[in-house]
DNA sequence: GCCTGACAACTGGTATGATCAGTTGACCAA
DNA sequence: TTGGTCAACTGATCATACCAGTTGTCAGGC
C-alpha cells in the first residue's frame, strides 16, 4: 500500500545525475568534466560526496579518472556491461527503448535453451522438487503479473540447477533489466506464461536428464515471448492498423 | 620493456581487498562489516578513502549500505552481473577457474550465432569493407597471440554491424572476462583462429545478407574454440594421460 | 636552434575532525 | 501491553588543509 520513501545519498544522486547526462549524450565521449572543486560547487555538494559519485561512475565504466589530469567521459559503449541497461531503458524515448526490450528478449532466447540443457545434465534431486513446485505455482497464478513473477521464479531455479555461475550472473543482469518493466511486460508476455505445454515437456526432459530435449522445449517456449514483444512493437508503431504484417523473424 | 608501475588509489585498493575477501567467501552473505571508523583504522586509511571503496562495492552489488544500520555483505551470487568475472577467475583455484573459462566459452557460443545473423541482416556498406580488412589481418597474423587479437577485432566489428546495443554490451562483458587471460588462451584457441574456412563463409553470408547461413557458419566456427577449451581442461585434469576420453558435449 | 631543468598552475588524492541524521534496544511510565 | 524517551550505536555530510601527479612556460646552458 505505502511505498517506502527512500532517501538516496548525495553520492548516489551525483552518480545518477551524471550517469543520465552521459547516457543521454549530453556529455560526449572524451569530453572533460569540470574540476572536482568546481563540480562540487556547481552541484551544491561537498567534495567528498561528489568524489563518491565519481568513483561509482568510474566503477561503472562511464568516466576515466587519472591523478593530475582532468576526468573524462569514456567511450562507454565499448566499456560498460549490461548493468546500465535499466538506466538506458528509462532514459531513451519510448520507441528506442522498445528496441532495447526486443534486444533483451533476443538475448534471453539465446541463453534459455543452453541453461535448460545444462540443467537437464546436472540437476540434483532436491532441485527437481523445487522446480515442480514452482511450475505448479505458475499454473495456479491468478493473473498476468503473478504469472510473470512465477515464471521468473521457475527460470531462476532452472539457472540454479544448471550449476553454471556464468549463466547465473548473466541471468542476474537480464533480470535486473526487465524487472523494472514488469508492469508493462506482464500483459504482453502473458501468452508465454500460459504456454504450460512446453514448460511441462521441459520439466519432463530435465527430470529425465535429456539435455537435447530440454534445449528444444526451452527454445520453443521462449520464442513465444520474443514474438509477443515483436508484435507489440509493431502495434506500437502503427497503433491504428491491425498489424497485418508482423515483424519477420528471419532466421 | 618496462611495465608502467601504476599507483592505484586507496579507495580502489579498499575495493579490491574487500571484494576479494567477499568473493573468496571469507565474508559470508549477511555478515556485517565493522563500522566505518573501525574499518578505516583497521585498514590504515582515512574514512573518506574507505567510503569511496565501500561505495564501489555497493555499486558492484557486493554489499548493502543503509544509514543507521551496519553495512552487510549481500547474497552476491544473486546480485552481481558479469563484471566481476575477471576477479573471480583470478581468485579461484586453477581447476575451478578453468570451469569458469569453459562457461565463458559456452556463453560465447550462445551469443556469436545470433550476432552473426543480425549482422547479416543489418550490416551497412562501409562495415563490410571493415570486416573484410579485419579478416585479412587475421589471415596474415604471424602467431597465435596476434591471431587472438585479430579474431577479437573481427568479432568486435561484427558486433558493431549487428547494430544491437544489447549484444554490444554483453560482448564487452565477455571481452573483459577473457582478455586478461589472453596469454594463456591464445595457444589453446589457436585451432579456431586458423579456421578461416568457416569465417570466410560467414563473411560471404554477411555480405550476401543471409542471416540463416551466417548463423550456421558462426556456430560451426565458435564451437571449435569451446572444444579446444574442453580438451585442454581434460588434459589439465589428467596431465600424464593421453586424454583418450574427451569431455562429451552432449547436446 | 635545441635540449634541459626549474617552476607555477592546474588536476586529483589523502588526511583530520566536527557535526548531522537514521536505527536499535533498554528502560520507564501510563 | 503500549507508547515515549534516551543513550549508544550506525552511516552521511561538511569544511579545510595539505600531498602528489601532469602540463605548459620559460629561463639557462649547450
Amino acid at each position: 500500500m505505502f511505498e517506502p520513501l527512500q532517501a538516496t545519498s548525495l553520492g548516489q544522486q551525483v552518480f545518477q545525475t551524471l550517469r543520465d547526462r552521459i547516457l543521454k549524450g549530453e556529455l560526449p565521449a572524451e569530453s572533460a568534466l569540470p574540476a572536482e572543486r568546481q563540480l562540487a560547487e556547481g552541484l551544491g555538494v561537498n567534495r567528498g560526496a561528489l568524489r563518491e559519485g565519481l568513483q561509482r561512475l568510474q566503477q561503472a565504466g562511464l568516466i576515466r579518472i587519472r591523478h593530475g589530469e582532468s576526468t573524462r567521459v569514456t567511450h562507454w559503449q565499448d566499456q560498460i556491461g549490461l548493468e546500465q541497461l535499466p538506466a538506458l531503458l528509462q532514459l531513451r524515448s519510448t520507441e528506442r527503448s522498445a528496441e532495447l526490450v526486443l534486444g533483451i528478449m533476443r538475448l534471453r532466447e539465446d541463453l534459455a535453451p543452453s541453461i535448460a540443457a545444462l540443467a537437464a545434465e546436472r540437476r540434483q534431486g532436491r532441485q527437481l522438487a523445487q522446480l515442480r513446485q514452482r511450475l505448479r505455482a505458475l499454473r495456479d497464478a491468478p493473473h498476468s503479473a503473478a504469472r510473470l513473477v512465477a515464471a521468473h521464479d521457475y527460470w531462476q531455479q532452472l539457472v540454479l540447477a544448471s550449476s553454471e555461475l556464468i549463466y547465473r550472473l548473466a541471468w542476474n543482469a537480464l533480470r535486473n533489466s526487465y524487472l523494472p518493466l514488469q508492469s508493462v511486460l506482464a500483459p504482453v508476455l502473458d501468452p508465454e506464461f500460459r504456454d504450460l505445454a512446453n514448460l511441462q515437456d521441459l520439466q519432463a526432459a530435465v527430470e529425465a536428464g535429456d539435455p537435447k530435449q530440454a534445449r528444444s522445449c526451452a527454445a520453443q517456449h521462449v520464442v513465444i515471448g520474443t514474438r509477443c514483444i515483436a508484435r507489440w512493437l509493431d502495434d506500437q508503431a502503427t497503433p491504428t492498423g491491425n498489424s497485418k504484417a508482423h515483424r519477420s523473424d528471419a532466421r
